[in-house]
DNA sequence: CGTTTTTGACCTGCGC
DNA sequence: GCGCAGGTCAAAAACG
């Protein structure tokens, strides 16, 4: 099941949605279009100007642009972003967290996503629901708590009675790829394959190799549109990119505040997203997930600083930085996949 | 031989 | 309580 064919396939699409678990249960939406220059690894991915404001109820970002052609032309501006009140938002997301039939490819619940304007596009958007304040359930914890009786699996006693299960926040990505599983940089390790309902293809469960690092992320692919796949991440990665050279860095996502959710593939040297991201008009949140978290700022330094050589309005300060942030060798993936 | 994938069984949550 | 679906475990197989 090599998939190392990356890199250099024809242009594909990116739909990125995410699941912030915030305190208090904030709800933020904001739809956004991607795309991905090359469909294997989403340090090649695109961001492009998406509609997001469609029936969704997303915070409307952008007019589609039809990018696919000319990838350079492609510019995220978040300047053009509407600003829409974090009330508003909310209010937004209530109306619009009506479950899309075409949507079940990603059945997380309350997630909402988007299909595609067009079919040469795809919009994303983010939801938050679980509240993150408890601890973080399902994967690290569990496990060394399954530790314990790992020998006898089966009669795992109920645990935590009265604590409900609460996912760590995640983020998903629809990407339009032949590939299924994306090359983020990280090292990851199957750990199951449950059959989708209403899709032929199954979902694949992954989880990050790094000892102590319990994050997660699911592969699906649509059903709707076989050429999308679906990667949802769970959970911060608690260590650097291993594939990359300045690894080092990477520790400071945590405590400089990136989102939870976005850490599972916010290369952590790429810190200076978050700058970014707090330049982004649309976003000037009260909660700590939502304020740290933006995946398009991510996406479109990546795209900026790995494919498109054209300057951005917005990133003429650090433009020469994301190139030396994200080095062409991350995108060489030593692992296998 | 260490690591990763495969895969069936099992657990958990939820709706009926 | 039952059935279903999502998610996880872990032994075995495959891989490098």
């Amino acid at each position: 099941m090599e998939r190392r064919d990356h890199h250099h396939h024809s242009h594909s699409e990116l739909v990125v949605k995410s699941e912030n678990n915030m305190a208090n249960s904030t709800f933020i939406t904001e739809d956004m279009l991607l795309t991905t220059g090359t469909a294997s690894s989403i340090f090649d991915m695109i961001p492009c100007e998406g509609s997001g404001g469609d029936q969704k109820g997303s915070l409307g970002f952008m007019d589609l642009l039809d990018i696919h052609s000319d990838f350079g032309s492609s510019l995220f501006d978040w300047s053009q972003n509407p600003v829409i009140p974090l009330q508003q938002q909310q209010e937004q997301q209530q109306q619009l967290l009506l479950p899309s039939p075409t949507s079940s490819t990603v059945p997380e619940s309350s997630e909402v996503l988007n299909n595609p304007a067009t079919p040469n596009s795809s919009s994303i958007s983010s939801s938050s629901n679980d509240a993150q304040g408890n601890k973080l359930d399902g994967g690290d914890h569990e496990e060394e708590e399954k530790d314990q009786d790992k020998t006898k699996k089966q009669s795992l006693k109920p645990k935590k009675k009265n604590q409900k299960r609460q996912r760590e926040p995640r983020f998903a990505f629809m990407t339009k790829s032949e590939v299924d599983h994306l090359d983020d940089g990280y090292r990851w390790r199957k750990y199951g394959q449950k059959a989708v309902k209403n899709s032929p293809y199954p979902r694949s469960y992954y989880r990050c190799t790094s000892v102590g690092c319990g994050v997660k992320k699911r592969v699906e692919r649509s059903c709707d549109d076989t050429s999308i796949v679906v990667t949802t991440y769970e959970g911060q990665h608690t260590h650097p990119c291993p594939i990359t050279p300045r690894g080092s860095i990477g520790v400071l996502s945590e405590s400089s505040g990136f989102g939870v959710a976005s850490s599972s593939f916010v290369l952590p040297q790429a810190q200076p997203l978050a700058y970014m991201y707090s330049s982004s008009p649309s976003l000037n949140l009260s909660t700590s997930a939502a304020s740290t978290f933006n995946p398009s700022s991510f996406f479109l330094r990546e795209r900026h600083s790995t494919i498109s050589p054209s300057p951005s309005s917005l990133l003429n300060d650090d433009y020469g930085l994301l190139q030396d942030i994200v080095p062409s060798q991350m995108r060489k993936e030593p692992k296998k996949e």
